[in-house]
DNA sequence: GTTTTTCGCTAAATCGTTTTAATGACTAAA
DNA sequence: TTTAGTCATTAAAACGATTTAGCGAAAAAC
């Protein structure tokens, strides 16, 4: 077992000292003016013995731990895999690591997560916040950690960056669809949550109820529930609102309680009801018929989060403003919204 | 902003050594027969001030570092995402957080990933290996990091535990259900691939077919293709193979790709061909029909391969033999392949 | 010919722990 | 009275890097 060389053992063999060699390891060498000839020997000798420094020494003299936190609501949630898939992706061609955990909104595990990447000393944090973190979260940012938040977005926390999407509009221009397609009695299914993404996906809805001139039906699910209780919800709701002829719903995993409660019912979509979910699915696309959706731009938003994220840890003590960052989707019109008008589009 | 005390600081203030200090916080006390008194006053203080212990330092000083590396093939693929969320949750619970990255399947990736790990000091890992790494594996097991393997096995490597389930057996009552339902031309669309699982099930495959004797049709499906192309091969193969009356697919998102390319080519299921897919999905209860399905027991799987990992944490010097756990599935009977004989099981 | 700069490199302190080996004081056995 | 053994605690050496401050020799400036 070839025992790990330190730098030292690297200064002894080349008898010079354990400083010279780490000035040229960190291509301190030119500024240090360090003889061309002496980077080049012990350049070739490291590569010879396959030297790599321990990372855990570096992090403990210099603070640093090229380790990037990650918090999201639930891992299992695709939009949210697929998001840490990518800003995983990136991050490490930048030479960082992921950790990450999953808050389920909750803000006591989140409080305790964020303690524990403090204490393993996080160089940046990239999080999904629940509400009721920003305390942790401004104190972060004080004490000099770079922060970026996503998906929703915390009014009280200061300099921290944002990336999101454009709830409001999206919903609107949903309901905008439904209403061009002769939908009058729209239900809007969403989380009783006060969570900045949600509320605006609200004020979307409200938008359109107020300018279209109709009903309103608004159906509030507790977060955190089993998910067969979210489909007895759903479905209590549904038969209660007989006069409903569509349903928005305001996330893909409420989405799919719908199309479970609908099923049960055995109401034909698009004819007894029309569907649309914010945030789109494979099972969108496959189910019959195949379900209208609000996608989101997995890629963008991750590119964006990672490289702010990036930035700020490039350039630590020049505070630059925090930049909020607002997306859009794009409407996926599919069969669930077919109904009332013309058959095609 | 309050610095972080050290260890010496608490030391410094309450009169005493760090050592003490240190024996005190590290349940030593006992043993090193510290007075009761002492060590109340100690744990006191340190309650007081909040002080906790520097993890990069401990870390650097026991070379232990309380991270597992966790890689999977795509945390975007919900069978992964829902085992690395569970084993996070237990991980977690047992003082240990995760560190994980995405393979991809390539052996390239995945060698640099460990390296990764490997200098960061991971204490333990949990691997879905592609092949071609049995090599490192090996490498890294005789350097004494434990090793838990899940999903698919490489027989190569001695000394990892591994967690698995029993594809063979799964895939062949899969046929018999088939079979039973009146099914006789079943293709079996797989991957191109030589990993344990893969090639177990399709070992219930043709065990199946000889033991039914019925025709054998087998597409393999080349990994890491854009999905559209795995949509167009499975396209094209079902046109060519018109006599097919059933499909297995044999994950679940050749079964997604499947499914596509069956509503393309406008094919009435169960009707024109009974479908069966290996590993559930919330799309498969919801497709119209539903899709019967091979459900694997995620928390199981889960909680099984964290055990053995971190029985092998907490009993580092003394090595058992490796544990090999072969958990078995659950058909899920559902619409998919009601078509042939009784309409009603 | 002295003083100052530049050059090329290094000694030693530091980060914050854990752990080995030892200490002085007291008690019990011989 | 010496020896040996507990007791309660600690000094100091690790772990493996980075970084500050500095040193002696040669070159440049005066």
């Amino acid at each position: 077992m070839k025992k790990k060389l330190s730098i030292v053992d690297i200064a002894k063999q080349l008898e010079i000292s354990t400083t010279t060699v780490s000035f040229i390891l960190n291509g301190r060498a030119k500024e240090k003016r360090i003889s061309d000839e002496l980077v080049e020997r012990v350049l070739k000798f490291v590569e010879e013995v396959g030297y790599k420094p321990n990372v855990l020494a570096r992090s403990l003299r210099t603070g640093k731990s090229n380790i990037i936190g990650l918090l999201v609501e639930n891992i299992a949630n695709p939009f949210f895999a697929n998001i840490a898939r990518r800003i995983e992706e990136n991050a490490y061609k930048n030479g960082y690591k992921i950790i990450y955990s999953s808050t389920e909104n909750d803000t006591d595990k989140t409080r305790e997560i964020l303690r524990i990447f403090r204490e393993r000393h996080v160089d940046g944090y990239i999080i999904a916040p629940p509400e009721g973190i920003e305390e942790e979260l401004t104190s972060l940012i004080k004490s000099g950690a770079p922060v970026v938040m996503f998906d929703r977005f915390l009014h009280q926390v200061a300099g921290a960056d944002y990336v999101g999407i454009d709830g409001a509009n999206s919903i609107y221009n949903g309901m905008k669809h439904l209403v061009d397609r002769g939908y009058r009695h729209i239900a809007f299914v969403t989380l009783d949550s006060l969570q900045s993404q949600m509320q605006e996906r609200l004020q979307g809805y409200e938008r359109a109820i107020g300018e279209f001139d109709i009903n309103e039906y608004i159906k509030e699910i507790a977060y955190n529930q089993a998910e067969e209780s979210i489909v007895r919800h759903i479905t209590s709701f549904l038969k209660r609102k007989k006069e409903l002829d569509a349903v928005i719903f305001a996330t893909n995993y409420l989405g799919i309680s719908g199309l479970k409660a609908i099923k049960s019912l055995e109401l034909r979509i698009p004819d007894d009801l029309g569907v649309l979910v914010f945030d789109d699915h494979d099972l969108f696309e496959l189910h019959s018929p195949s379900i209208t959706s609000i996608g989101q731009p997995l890629q963008d938003i991750s590119e964006k989060v990672i490289a702010l994220l990036l930035e700020k840890l490039n350039s630590s003590p020049h505070i630059r403003e925090p930049e909020y960052l607002t997306l859009s989707t794009a409407l996926v019109i599919r069969d669930s919204t077919m109904a009332k008008s013309g058959s095609k589009s």
